[in-house]
DNA sequence: GTGGTCTAGACCACG
DNA sequence: GTGGTCTAGACCACC
C-alpha cells in the first residue's frame, strides 16, 4: 500500500494520509474486508509518529469505512462513506479545487480533461 | 459582494473567506480594478475577528490577486494566480473532493454533471 | 447459555461477555453450582479468540463469582460479589447510564419506567 | 466547574472527563452556550496532560454537545446528545450497572431508592 | 491567549 | 503483536 506524504501541503499530515486512504479504497486497492497495515509500520514507512497515523485511522473509522479492533487490527468495511454531508458540502471542496484551476489559467477544456483523467482512475473497476 | 461562512466546515474561516472571494474573481463578479470592501466591513457582516479578514487578503496579495495599499484599502489586480504551485499540488485537492463524491456513492455521470455544472458557473464570463 | 456481543460496543469484549455473565448470574439464569460451558467452546460460537473468554473468566474469578478449576472447568460459586468498591464505584457507572437516558431526551418517568423494567427482569427469581 | 478523576477508575482519564462533563450539561449546570474552560487549564487543575483533555473535548464535540472554534474556545451548544444509539445501546450500560447493584447485593427497594437520587440531582431544573 | 498538531517514548490493554 | 492511552514538551494556526 504506497502512501505518501507531501512536506509542502499546508494540511496536517493525519489528513493526509486520510486522504490517501479514502483514494485507495475509492479506487478498490483497498476492498472491504482488507486489512490496512499496523499503524506503527504505516508510521515507520512514513518516517511519522505512531500517534499521527493512529489519528488518521481513527478519522476513517468514524467516518465508518474501516473497523480497528484493538489486538487484531484495522480492516476495510466499506466503499461507501457515511453520508451525513449536505449538498453544499460536497460542493464546496469541488468548486474551490476547479476555481484554483480557472484562476490558474487552464481553460475549461483542460480542466475537464484533467476530471475526466483523474476520475477515470477512480472508478477504474467500473459503475 | 456575498461571501457566506460555514459553522460546520472544518477548515479555518479565513480559508474560507479566500476561497469564496477566489471564486468571485474567477466568475469575473470582481474584476480587476474593482476594490474589495474594508476588512473592518466584511468583518463586521461576517460576525467574525478583524485578524481573520485580514489574514484572507494577506493570503490572496501573496497570490497575486489582489493589492493591499495602506489607506486607500485593496482592489483585485488580477483574475490570475502567481501559480507556484506544481501539477500535483492542483490535482491533490480535485482527487480529494472527487474521491469524496465517489465515496458518497454518485456515478462517475453524476460526478461529471456536477464538474461542468460548478465550471460552467466559473467561466460564464469568458474564456 | 445465551450470550451476544455487540460489534458497536467500544468496550473491550471481554468486559462484554464479564457484563452478561454477571447478568445471567444476577438473574438467577445460572445459579451456584452451575458450570460454565468450557472457555474453547464459547470462543467457538462467539467467533472470538480463546483468550479473550480466558480474561473473562478469570476477572469473574476475581470478583468471587466463578471457581475455576483446572482440568474440570469453572461452576459459578456464588450470587455475590466480593464488593470491594466503594458506594462511589457503584454510584459512577449508574450515573453515567443516567445522564446518557437524560442527554437523550427521555423524561425521568421514561427513565424510571426502564429501571424499573429492568430491574424485575434481574430479580425475577428472588429477593 | 468542578471536575474529578479517580486513580482507580480503569476507563481512561479522557472519558473519565467526557462523562463528568456530560453529567455537568445534562444538570444543566454548564447551559447552552456556557465556554468551557481552556483545555490547558483542566489539564492543569487536574494535574494531566494537555491532550488528555483535548481529546476529550474533541470527544464531546463529536457527539454534539459542545463547539469548539480554535483560537476562541469551546461552548456547550446543545443539551441533546445526538441519538444515532439503538434503544438496546442505552439499555446495555444501564443493565450493566443494575446488574452490579444486584450482585453487590442490594435490595430492589434500594437500588430504586438510589437510582431516584441519582436522577433528582440530573433533572433538578425540572423536565 | 485560544486550540491543533506532532514528536519520542513509555506503559498498558487486548486478542 | 495488535492498538490505546498518556506524558512532556515543542511549535504552529487561528482569532
Amino acid at each position: 500500500m504506497f502512501i505518501t506524504i507531501d512536506e509542502k501541503d499546508r494540511r496536517p499530515i493525519y489528513l493526509q494520509v486520510v486522504d490517501e486512504i479514502k483514494t485507495l479504497i475509492a479506487r478498490g486497492e483497498l476492498k472491504e474486508g482488507t486489512p490496512l497495515p499496523p499503524v506503527r509500520q504505516v508510521a515507520a514507512n512514513l518516517g511519522v509518529n505512531l500517534n499521527t497515523i493512529a489519528t488518521a485511522y481513527r478519522e476513517l473509522q468514524e467516518e465508518g469505512l474501516i473497523s480497528i479492533k484493538h489486538g487484531t487490527g484495522a480492516i476495510v468495511t466499506s466503499s461507501r462513506a457515511n453520508n451525513f454531508s449536505s449538498e453544499e458540502d460536497l460542493r464546496r471542496p469541488l468548486r474551490a479545487a476547479l476555481t484554483q484551476l480557472v484562476l490558474v489559467g487552464l481553460s475549461s477544456k483542460e480542466i475537464l480533461d484533467l476530471v475526466a483523467e483523474e476520475l477515470k482512475q477512480l472508478v477504474k473497476g467500473g459503475k
